[in-house]
DNA sequence: CGTGACTGGGGTAATTTGGGGA
DNA sequence: TTTGTCCAAATTACCCCAGTCA
């Protein structure tokens, strides 16, 4: 099963803060600071609220080894 | 349904270097060493911080006698 | 349009990291 | 050789409340 390129954005799955923060067993608002930090691509919903790839956390949990 | 020898590492369930040291009953900088030498599996948060995986840890408990 | 749960932002404790030495 | 402790710096956890989500 080979993707032509990338995914399209349109179809990738997003997790919650409370989703992220729990796959790493770290608190809701360190995943924030993450985020602010840039070491986390993080999407906005239109009240400010965000949400993460499930792609790139899966990454990050795996690449960390 | 075959499974290999465990899950998948993205829903293990994590533990703290505290909490590991309080089932061993030693210093959480103990821990760490294990970790270091390759004894422990250790996944990094972002910021660096170490988290241990449960099921290997109750094996270890378990496992020494 | 309420209700309950979750999130963002700020500020302050607690934990963890890393090196070095006992 | 393994472990526990001291130190400073960095990261993370818990407290508040107003706003958003479903």
């Amino acid at each position: 099963m080979t993707m032509t390129t990338q995914d399209r954005h349109e179809t990738e799955k997003l997790l919650t803060p409370a989703e992220v923060a729990a796959l790493f067993r770290v608190d809701p608002k360190t995943v924030t600071r993450w985020a602010k930090a840039g070491k986390l691509t993080s999407i906005r919903t239109l009240g400010g609220h965000r949400r993460y790839r499930e792609s790139e956390v899966r990454d990050l949990l795996g690449g960390g080894h």
